[in-house]
DNA sequence: AAAAGTAGTGGACAAAGTCCACTATAATGC
DNA sequence: GCATTATAGTGGACTTTGTCCACTACTTTT
């Protein structure tokens, strides 16, 4: 068990973590989307032919919520919407050439980013950065 | 430098840890507080007598949006507010009884969820997490 | 003493998110 | 097959959260 003031140093991380992560999802925002709304695009794109329904429950999102945001993308010809064959409910979600132009420079953004966090690293620093960051995902998300 | 494959890797953790702590961050909130407001309660907590400009530029707010948060917790009794006699444009804030009270519940409560957090964990898997955190908060913050 | 800057507040607004009700279809129990 | 129950998606109405701007009262700079 660890004692107080690991657990402290640990909130502590979490806490600087939080604000940084909240910094750099604010600047992939150089794009005219929101935050959410660039984890929804990112969502659409990790699988074509999603429906709204999995977007909002994966994302944790209100349904009414993600239907308003579908609603403005396909306004704004990010993603099309086509009738689901197997459910006549639902519809299934892809990316226009133009979403999927933006969810490229997202992801480049993104990319960049965490290329810029490192920065001031040396090779071998970066390396132990992420052997660090693999443990913690191991630990916390993959194994489960 | 990192490959793509890694950097994908920490892309990938950053966005489940960003949904973790989001919940965590959420759940803090079975208090009467939003998140930010426990931040600022926090705040206020670390260092007793300090002014709303600190906090607010400490945390990154909008200052108005600071103050109205303030007057919320002045109005529940949770800090107070005495003239600085430094400058008396200023004032100093102070957490009441009340305040420090609900500042302990959010510190337990913080606390326990860390607890929560890592009771999957073996002895020495919650050291390897420990470890694994304070290289990456050293990589990222302390060093500079 | 004038000019420029800063602390704090409030009005007005925008953005983000929640809650509820509703329609249309699907799935389930019988 | 038919009634019941559940689910997908949408929209209205609202709350919460956060931003922007202008203003007052003071301080600091020159």
């Amino acid at each position: 068990m660890l004692n107080q003031s690991e657990i402290s140093a640990i909130r502590n991380f979490n806490r600087d973590y939080t604000k940084l992560l909240g910094i750099m999802n604010k600047k992939v925002l150089n794009t005219p989307l929101s935050w959410t709304e660039g984890r929804v695009l990112l969502e659409i794109s990790f699988n074509n032919d999603k429906t709204p329904i999995e977007v909002a429950t994966n994302l944790e999102l209100d349904k009414s919520y993600t239907s308003r945001i579908l609603k403005r993308f396909e306004k704004n010809d990010l993603i099309s919407k086509s009738p689901s064959d197997t459910d006549s409910r639902s519809v299934e979600l892809s990316l226009t050439a133009d979403g999927q132009k933006l969810v490229k420079e997202l992801d480049d953004r993104s990319n960049q980013q965490i290329k810029d966090l490192l920065t001031d690293l040396s090779t071998a620093e970066q390396k132990q950065f992420y052997q660090a960051m693999a443990t913690l995902d191991n630990l916390l998300f993959t194994r489960k």
